[in-house]
DNA sequence: CGATATAGGATGCTATTGCAACTAATTTTG
DNA sequence: CAAAATTAGTTGCAATAGCATCCTATATCG
């Protein structure tokens, strides 16, 4: 899937490991890579990364927190709002094609079971009794 | 869940890349590189790297096929039978901690969905008419 | 107030994966 | 039968992801 992706993204110069962060800055407010990274269940080098790169793609600005210099506040820079609406064109032509033969039904609770598993491998191994 | 699985097979020498391979040639009789990258719904690049690392920690054995000398048929050393359990055991412990949550029925329809999406996505693309 | 701890982020490294391109062996075709 | 096409496998390369580690800034504690 991330190899058909990154085809589907390449003429924005948008890579499978980026589309995910830069999605997600577009649905809320201006965030930190840290709270990125728990909303994404990644690790933060993970994130770190992946911003950079969007950044020198220019979709993503970081502007550090005036009041606590440690963070860098995320937000989409005009390009980045401009391409959103085409990468999600595109995610919906992956969803049309990756689903294909499974209900409305049978994919959401995939969906729903995909997510339990990740905080399953998320969640810090419990101690055994 | 790579990273997971690696850890759990790190006693073995044997990383998340190669397990899948080496249950495969255990489950069936020899095989040639081919066929396991069908089988698998890998590409054969994948398969032959990794056949190429379980060979050198000495749990398979490649022979090439006396009929035809492109193909290699594969099969496991007795070091590779013997740690086979214990990759069973590895990851029979992983499933019960990824499924954590998930009901029988919730769990098999979601192994059902995987198979049906990684296929869906290995197919040659359809021509849109 | 100063030392220590904690938090956000960055960098180095390793492992996996697939595509492109290549080699060698066999089969098909003219 | 020789040339062309096909097949199995290999190698080079690039992209992604996470762990370990480090750096810097802020917070906490004695």
């Amino acid at each position: 899937m991330q190899v058909a992706i990154a085809a589907e993204l390449a003429p924005y110069r948008i890579g499978s490991g980026q589309y995910i962060f830069l999605m997600a800055i577009a649905s809320g407010r201006s965030v930190t890579q840290k709270a990125l990274s728990e909303r994404l269940l990644v690790d933060k080098t993970t994130t770190a990364k992946a911003i950079a790169k969007l950044e020198m793609e220019g979709y993503v600005r970081r502007e550090p927190d005036p009041a606590d210099n440690r963070y860098q506040l995320l937000e989409l820079s005009e390009a980045g709002r401009q391409v959103v609406p085409k990468v999600r064109e595109a995610l919906a032509r992956m969803k049309a094609r990756t689903r294909k033969g499974l209900s409305d039904e049978a994919y959401d609770s995939f969906l729903e079971s995909l997510k339990i598993v990740l905080r399953n491998l998320t969640e810090p191994e419990e101690m055994q009794e």
